[in-house]
DNA sequence: TTAAATAGATAGTAATACTATCAAATAAAA
DNA sequence: TTTTATTTGATAGTATTACTATCTATTTAA
């Protein structure tokens, strides 16, 4: 069985949909490989253009400016990790079970997922933890938060809220205890390569660590009787 | 008594201390005011200077580049947020009460304070709730930290951290746990203003709210047995 | 087969992020 | 007080960025 996974977004994130072009397909791919190498400061469209083989305007006649574009790729990964979510708890019946289960894929680091052809996985999970936060953090974000640029990553802290809130139908932040952890598993992990000093996990690549920091702060917070 | 507060930081943050001279000091207090105005994306060092009334080679004599300005703006920040904390838990015998005290100036927005006259600190507060992470989200972070540019936010984590263990000794995440409440209180608090959706706040532009959230996530994971 | 859509090529512009130089003003040292 | 050093101001210049516009060639759809 041969399935390929095609994520769409919201037509508010593009001037012409990148999904439905090869160009489209190809800015796609050379634009997480270009913002992983340099960041997203220095990349330009111009720079892109020149590594796809086109030029910056036919770039622009996808994307409006490298703000959108950026804010597409991180919705993108929040879309596909909703995905991989769903499909992975699927099934599940206690939703402590479910939930570790997120936490698990929340705070381990991604590899490269063979279903999707132009979008490398991996480098797009180390641009959400280094960039993603960039997408939201913008004097225009009440903008384009009207426009819904940010549906995708409400979306997951909704489902991961609902789940939280199964756990424990009490418990009255579901929401920012999902924010809360999403933003972390990727900020502890980008703190631990990077700032390890802010960490508890040392320079050990060790991932699973972050998923246990993550997994004590929600089950001793949810289930406060089961004790440590 | 009329006490004025000094912060000084490492000389790697700027070229000239900016805090020494007239020029120096408009430079902090005109930036402050810019940047929270018009973003740090938009933010030049040549509206800087046509708002101060002085050149842009002037300003450059300062600083490096206008990133070295915000982490030096931000550092000010963490420093005098430390600063604060030790004020306030001084003297106190409980740690528990020290951390609640602690998470309650980290949930809870910022006034001015006259103590400074140069610095607006409920501006500074505001700049580093939306741009504070954008001073280590860079592809660089590695060489900055090897320069120390981080110590200001490194030695509130370490604090706080302190703060933690002495609360729970046997607790593994001290480190983790305290970064993770100072960026999220400035995120929560973000969210509540602007994606109220990643939040169980509402537009109620309450802050006693991420307070209590952060108490509860906080102190029924140090005290399981405590219950709610 | 004609029309429509897409991409490529080229040009142009205002603004950004600097660097360099020289002179005037001010402060510190002799 | 004079000399000297330091700081600031004024001006100019450059490569790059972030676009917009236009025109032509090519591919695709009706």
């Amino acid at each position: 069985m041969e399935l390929t996974l095609q994520i769409k977004l919201s037509h508010k994130l593009f001037l012409r949909n990148p999904e439905e072009t090869d160009l489209g397909r190809d800015i796609l791919r050379y634009s997480i490989i270009l913002i992983h190498k340099v960041g997203f400061e220095s990349f330009t469209f111009k720079k892109l253009a020149e590594k796809i083989g086109t030029t910056e305007a036919s770039v622009y006649r996808y994307f409006e400016n490298k703000h959108r574009l950026l804010v597409y790729i991180v919705s993108w990964y929040w879309s596909w990790l909703e995905y991989r979510i769903l499909f992975h708890t699927n099934n599940m019946q206690s939703p402590e079970i479910k939930l570790k289960k997120i936490i698990h894929i929340l705070g381990t680091q991604v590899k490269d997922d063979i279903s999707t052809k132009h979008i490398n996985e991996r480098l797009l999970y180390e641009i959400v933890m280094l960039e993603g936060a960039k997408a939201y953090l913008t004097r225009h974000v009440s903008e384009d938060n009207k426009l819904h640029l940010f549906k995708p990553y409400k979306d997951l802290c909704t489902s991961i809220a609902k789940v939280i809130k199964e756990c424990s139908p009490k418990y009255n932040y579901p929401r920012s205890l999902s924010s809360t952890i999403i933003e972390i598993s990727h900020f502890q992990n980008y703190f631990m390569r990077n700032l390890p000093a802010l960490t508890d996990f040392g320079n050990a690549k060790n991932n699973k660590k972050v998923f246990r920091f993550l997994e004590d702060l929600v089950f001793t917070n949810l289930s406060p009787k089961k004790g440590k």
